[in-house]
DNA sequence: CCATAATCGTTTGTATGCATACGACCGGGC
DNA sequence: GCCCGGTCGTATGCATACAAACGATTATGG
């Protein structure tokens, strides 16, 4: 202990940061188990927001999803190479590499959604539902 | 639209997992913005750990840390290689690596104690303190 | 005392995740 | 027509993060 203690000590474990990484770490082995092992939660972001969204352009699905432009192409790499997705060049901007969901893909989407769904609810699963209301939002206030 | 509709669609904006991975994207950001770019949010979570329970072995820090055997090895193999950490055989149990604090990584982490409050008070920022205490309390329950 | 289980650390492979640098391409303004 | 800032995709490097397989060591049960 030095001469001027300091007023509060650092405590690790009740850092949001820290508290915030164990529930992802939480939430992500539940998600694995439920979803065959094939998809990660990444995967599965970029496959359900296609899905949604329809065909458009790889960057544009990095938004979307909240991934960097290099994740985004490792994870789109990754999922052509499966025959999930598929990538034409945009004949209107040659920049863009339009990304679409190929029929397998919208078949893996199809049958992963009600995993997907129970993902989300086995992780809250502690919670009460008026607790989960309350959890959402506040959270959405720190994205 | 099919013959038969899904009751609810899925929107991946609206699941906890994907919530979750922005508000860590925000909160690792502002991190390594205010520790100087040189300590990630996990070599903190062993420097810190480290100083608050003293040398320990390199597994039970990373259970301490919540690291993979893996994850805390390389963590402990950057900070040792930058002087942070110093690495001994355990006397003891010829299994055991302990892992010790060096009078640098001390100095790093009373240097860096004070970035490391203002990274989770950042992080919180969109939160009244009654807000602040629910969430915490609620993301307890889900680790 | 010894066979077996459990723990510890290492290594490899796969998948994020971000920063940076790079070249290609688009639009607008001149 | 042409430069120029902005956007797009690519490539590389570094740092998590976890699973699986492995060898070494320790603890435990009989």
């Amino acid at each position: 202990m030095s001469r001027r203690a300091s007023r509060r000590p650092y405590v690790l474990d009740e850092q949001i940061g820290f508290i915030l990484r164990q529930v992802v770490q939480r939430h992500v082995a539940l998600f694995d188990g439920l979803m065959g092992g094939d998809l990660t939660p990444t995967q599965w972001a970029a496959l359900s927001k296609l899905a949604e969204v329809g065909t458009c352009s790889q960057n544009q699905l990095g938004r979307l999803t909240a991934m960097d432009v290099a994740t985004i192409k490792g994870v789109i790499d990754r999922l052509s190479a499966r025959g999930l997705t598929k990538t034409s060049a945009d004949p209107g901007d040659g920049r863009r590499l339009l990304v679409t969901l190929t029929p397998a893909g919208r078949e893996r989407v199809d049958q992963a959604v009600s995993g997907a769904f129970q993902a989300t609810e086995d992780t809250l699963a502690p919670l009460t539902a008026p607790e989960r209301q309350t959890l959402k939002a506040l959270l959405m206030k720190l994205r």
